[in-house]
Parts: structure tokens; C-alpha cells; sequence
DNA sequence: TATGAATGAGCTTTCATTCAT
DNA sequence: CATGAATGAAAGCTCATTCAT
């Protein structure tokens, strides 16, 4: 009983403070940082403005940690990635489909980005977990491009960098930039056969890119 | 009295509504919609925020007037694009390096862009001048594609609007994203030389895209 | 007409503004600065909250212009303190007559007063017209000394601004302090007849300390 | 479980009590009722929020205990004070160096006693010990103004009451007051050698008005 | 005895906007 | 054409205090 009380208790504590952390994240990321309002995100979380300053201290104090907390997301999802056992190209275009659903399910991950690269990434190099937060990706990225040059499928000299800033490209803006695309290309981007098709485009590019 | 003085005051009045504006698409750009501030606006344009008021009745108006020039300026240069008399491959490199430089020249063009897409392109769509500013290029580069197969050095089935939004993903992302980009990977992304790779790469890329 | 009203409107602001000061003067002075309220000087002002911000910017704006009217007031009756016609001993009389019932008549300027050392002048010192508010009386009070003991009735060897201070003392503990006082000492300080008496004995201390 | 547990508890529980308290006092003194912050209390005192409360009530019950407190210390060191055996004009100058030493050593006394006067003593009335507190001295001065008087040392006429106010002023005010004096006079009021001169001749004031 | 979680009310300040001439 | 004065509404944040165990 008496060691329940205090789990339960702080359960408690821990739910309050990850609703409002849920509920900012939305917040920030459809609103960006000055858009977003203490008494919406309240409201999402089923708490009240009070607490969230009681949790998080300030407006910024909350935001930095959604962001944080946004990139730690990612990087859990990157480090379940298992592509090693994949054929090189196989394994290439998984990697490709990884990144690109990842954005596709999170758009919450794709306004955080926008707005945080609106600050000039003020927040995310201030933070103290900034070398958690460093990708991964890259590193397996440039030990895929090897295996495949090795296996004689891909060709050399292509920095895993810059291959992951494509696939990331070929990913992100699409989803991003769906609003004004939409308008000017009079088409909606949205549509799941329109996003397919151009996932396939995409995949149809970063293998070009990369073969012999 | 006589005929000039409402000339001048005339061109005094434009030269004024013209900084403002100027001074607008700076701050939306930089700080979104709900981030600019009419004082910044104001002292940026060496005026007053009551004359903000005066020329664009709201926030909202200064705004849609703001995006309305932004794309009016990118149709502009996109008309004055020549790539008619060279060689395909050539034609569509020139394409692509117009389209990056015009990013990289213009930052304050994404930062309008991915503010309208927060507000999901909301202003575009009710902008009754929308068709003016739907772009040309895409015609400009189905027709180089047409030219390009039928000369035999590019191959078929490539939708000319599916290119164009990989060519801009290329050059828009890197630019939009490089501030929490060059936090993660660790580079400084804004390097003259780094973003001169950038594009060699995504050349190489789109071309290879295209080519049979 | 057209030469009017600018003149006017000047008025109505510069009114408006001196209404909040004075106002403000009040609730500093009764309630400190923390316990100052914004809404309770802009009723006292018959204006608005806003109008406070518009004029003075912020609280601390507030209470710094507050704090320098309050001195600058001081200092203007300082000036027009004329005791030079007068017999040396008659001359001090005078003085500290003037220093006590000035104190008695403004209240708020012992509150702003208390309210300032708390902070340990630190708005006093940060204010750009300090220069300006450094009393003339210190000075005054020397030419006075020398003048009576030139006369043959003061004594030499007394310090100005030790005299000073221990006229103001005399005058300022007595107000400052009487609600404690008058609990502690059992009396109604604030009765004209005490006030009348202490200042009687004062003056009689004073007299007696220069005196040979 | 033994009969020293909740003895050992009873004395962790007064220690506990005792050190919120003597935080509070320097809090109040230092930023007066509405600027004193429970936050800070509790971490001055090694505690929490939550404690003061328990142990307090109220920021009102924490504040009038602080002020009795700090006055049933003044009168323990006032009983303290012996000065009958010494000659009258030695012993007021006792006297003298008693309550300015005690101000001098105190300064949170006066930073309390002026926060009490801000609010006109309201706490200081409704304390249910306000008979306790009142001043043995002014009686301790009229025995010795008595016996100074039968000695021929001092002249008659002279209220007790006065004289103790008077004594009072001299040395709290320069106290006090010093922030707002030292910028405005120009000198440094807090060094100790000033603070000496100040003392020598406040003392010379006082002997000179009680001799015959 | 002790305490982490929670909160309503109210504070200072900001914002986009309008009034009045 | 131009502008200083004014403002309602709401934002972010703080405060003293209570709940629940």
C-alpha cells in the first residue's frame, strides 16, 4: 500500500506534465512560437495554464523541451531502424521509406522544424542535449554507401551527408510546402496517390543517384 | 499650389507605402505572421505604425499584399528565364541554378513561404490574384522535357510538375532547414563552398533523373 | 484655430500624463513599489492602465519619473527659500521650519522616500538627472554657519551637512515613524498640538547645538 | 519508537520554525510585506513553501510574529541595559550608544519597523502583545532626567517622551535614510568613521539639550 | 509531522487597432 | 496626406494558498 501511494502519485505528476507536453507540441508546431497560445494548450492537455508554468517554467522553457523532445522521438525511431541484412539497394530505398513516413506521420516533427529554423535553430544549440540529439543516420548511411560499393552496386564518392540531405529534401519540403505547392501546381499534394507517386519519383531519383 | 506638389506628394506617398512593404517582407519573413510586429515594421520603414494602418488597413491586408509581391517578384524572374536556344542538358542545368540562386538570393521569399504554410496557404488561395501567380516553369520545363526526349538525351515518362518539386526540394530544404541542419550534422551549411557541393550534387542528381 | 490645437491636444496629453504621475506618486508612496497597483493609479488618474504603459512604459519607468518629480519638487521650494535678510540664529529657525513643515505637507515624499531606501536608491542613483537633484540647502546652510559665527553666535567647528542631517532627522523620523511611535509611546503623534511641541523641542536642540 | 524520537522530531520541528522565521525577518525587512516572496523564505530558510504555511497560516500570521518577534528582541536587550549606577550625563550618553548601537546592529529591525509604518502600524496595533512591547525605556529616561535634574547636571521641563524620540531620530533616520543621503549629499554615510562623527555629534546634541 | 501537486485570482505588459483632428 | 493620443482585449506570468495523502 505505502509503496503504491507515492507511484501513483507521481504517475499522476508524470501524466499532467506529458498531456501538456503532447499538447504544446501540437501547439508550437501548427502555430510556430509566437502563434502559440498557454491557454489552447491547456485546454488539449485537460490542465490549466498554471501548471504548465508549474512543469515547464515559461513559454520557452516549454517550447525547448518540446523540441527536445521531438528529436529524441526521431532518433528512438532511427535507432530501430534495422536495414543491415537488406540487400544494398533494398536496404537503401527502405532507408528512403523510413525517413519519409516518419515525416508523413509526424507533421507535429516538420512545423517544430520550420519554426525552430525560424529562430535560426536559437533553441536546439542551446540545448544541453544536443550531442543526444546528433543523427545516427548519417553514420549508417555512409557504412551502406560502402557495402554497396563493395557489393560493386554503388558508385563511389557520394558523401552519406549529402545523400541524407537529399532524401531528407526529396521528403520534407514536399510535406511541408504541400499548401503552396498545392495552390500554384493546382493539385492536391495531400492526396495518398500523389504522395506515393512521388515517393516513387523520389526512390526512382536516390537510385540513380547512387548506382554505377 | 501649382501642379507639381501633388505629384510630388504622390511619389512621396509611393516611395513610403513602398518601404513599408519592404520593410514588412522582412519581418514576416523572418518572424512569421504572428511574431512581426507593426513597430518593427514602422521604424524599419523609417514611418510610423498609424501610417502602416493608413496604406494596408491590417496586419492581415499589409500581409496578403506582402506574399502577393513575394510571388509577383518570382513569376517576374521566372518570365525573364531564357533556356530556349541551349541544349537540353545545359537547358536544364540553367533551369535548376536559376531556381537555387533565386532561393539563396531571396532567403526572405522562404521565410514568407514557410510562414504561408503554417497557415496552410490560407492567404494564397484568397488572394484574388492567384492565377497571375501561378508558375510558368512548369510548362517551361514539360516542354524541355518533350524537347529533351525527342532529342534522344532525355527518357520518358517523367511528369514535368513531379521535377520541379524535386528541384525545388533540393535547393528550398537546404536553405529553409540549414540552421538546425548544421546543428545536427555538425557542418556549417551556409559555407559558400558547402553550398556550391550542394548543388553540384543535386545536379548530378536531376540529372541523372532525367537522363534515358 | 490651426494655431490652437496642437496646442490643445498638447495639453490633453501633457494632462493626462501629469495625472497619472500624480496618481502614481500616491500609490508609491503608500504602497511601495511591489505593492503599487497599475489599475488603482490608472482609476486614481481617471485614465486607463494602458495609458500608463503609453506614457511611461513600465512600472519601474513609472516609479523612476515619480521618484525625480518628487525631488525636483523638493528642490524647487529649496530655491525659493529666502532666509539671507534674516538674523543668523532667527535664519536657522527659519530653515528648519521650512524643512519639517515641508516634510509635514508631503507625505507621499517621505513614503517615496522609505520606498527608495529599501532599494537602496539604486533607482536614485541610475537616474540621469541626479546631478540636478543634489541639494542646494547643504550649501546654504554653510554660508549660513560661517554668517553666525562671523556674528559672534554660533559656534565654529559644526559640518553643514552633519547639521543637515540632524535637522531632517528631527523632522522626517518623527512623521515616518509615528504609527509605531504612537502604539509604542501611547500618544496620538499626528495631533497638530504634539507635532507643534516636537518641533519646539527640536528647534530648541537646534538652537542649543550651534549656539556657543 | 523510544520516548527520543519525538523529542529529537519536537526539536527538528522548533529548529525548523526558527530558521523560517529569522528568513522571513530578513525578508521582510529587506522588501517589505507585498515584496517579500514566500519562494524565497522558504529557501533561506532550507525548507519549503509548504512549511512556512504549516507552521504560519498566512503571510500576515508570518509577518506579525516576525514583527514581535523582532520587538520583544528589543526590549530583552533594553532590560539588559543598566545605567543607574553611572552619573547621569555618562549614563545618557549610555543610553545614546545604546539604542544607535542597537539600530546599527539591527538593520532589519528598521527595514521592518519602516514596512510597519508603510502600513501604519496595523499589525503592530492588532497584536494581542502590544502591551508587552511597549517601551520600558521612555521610563527608564524620565527616572534618569529626574535624577540628573536633583544632581543640578540637567534642567528641568523636559519630556521623557521627547527626549527618547528625539535620541531615536538621530540615530534611525541617518540609518534609514543613508541610500537616498549618500547620493544626495555626496559622501559615503555607511563608512564607519562617518558613522562615528555622526554619533559624536548627535551625542553633543542631546547632552547640550538636556544641560542646564 | 511532512510534502508534492494543484489552483484561482490577479499582476504587468503587449498587441493590433481606432479616434480625432 | 498625415499623425499623436487613446484603447479593449488578451497575452505571459506570478502570487499566496489549498488539496490530498
Amino acid at each position: 500500500m505505502s509503496g503504491l501511494a507515492p507511484t501513483r502519485r507521481r504517475r499522476d505528476a508524470d501524466a499532467t506534465r506529458a498531456r501538456i507536453l503532447r499538447a504544446a507540441t501540437l501547439e508550437f508546431a501548427r502555430m510556430g512560437f509566437s502563434g502559440a497560445r498557454g491557454e489552447r494548450i491547456a485546454q488539449r492537455a485537460r490542465s490549466s495554464e498554471r501548471m504548465v508554468y508549474y512543469y515547464f517554467a515559461s513559454k520557452e522553457g516549454l517550447y525547448r523541451q518540446v523540441l527536445e523532445a521531438a528529436y529524441a522521438s526521431l532518433r528512438d525511431a532511427e535507432r530501430s531502424l534495422r536495414i543491415d541484412a537488406l540487400e544494398p539497394r533494398d536496404a537503401l530505398q527502405a532507408f528512403c521509406r523510413f525517413v519519409w513516413r516518419y515525416y508523413a506521420q509526424h507533421p507535429e516533427f516538420i512545423g517544430l522544424l520550420n519554426t525552430e529554423n525560424q529562430h535560426q535553430a536559437r533553441h536546439l544549440r542551446k540545448s544541453a542535449r544536443l550531442d543526444e540529439l546528433v543523427s545516427p543516420v548519417v553514420g549508417l548511411l555512409g557504412a551502406l554507401l560502402e557495402r554497396g560499393q563493395r557489393a560493386g552496386v554503388f558508385r563511389g564518392g557520394i558523401d552519406p551527408a549529402e545523400l541524407y540531405v537529399a532524401i531528407a529534401s526529396l521528403g520534407y519540403f514536399y510535406l511541408s510546402n504541400q499548401h503552396t505547392l498545392s495552390a500554384v501546381l493546382g493539385r492536391d499534394l495531400k492526396a495518398a496517390a500523389q504522395l506515393e507517386r512521388h515517393w516513387q519519383a523520389s526512390g526512382e531519383m536516390i537510385r540513380r543517384f547512387v548506382s554505377r
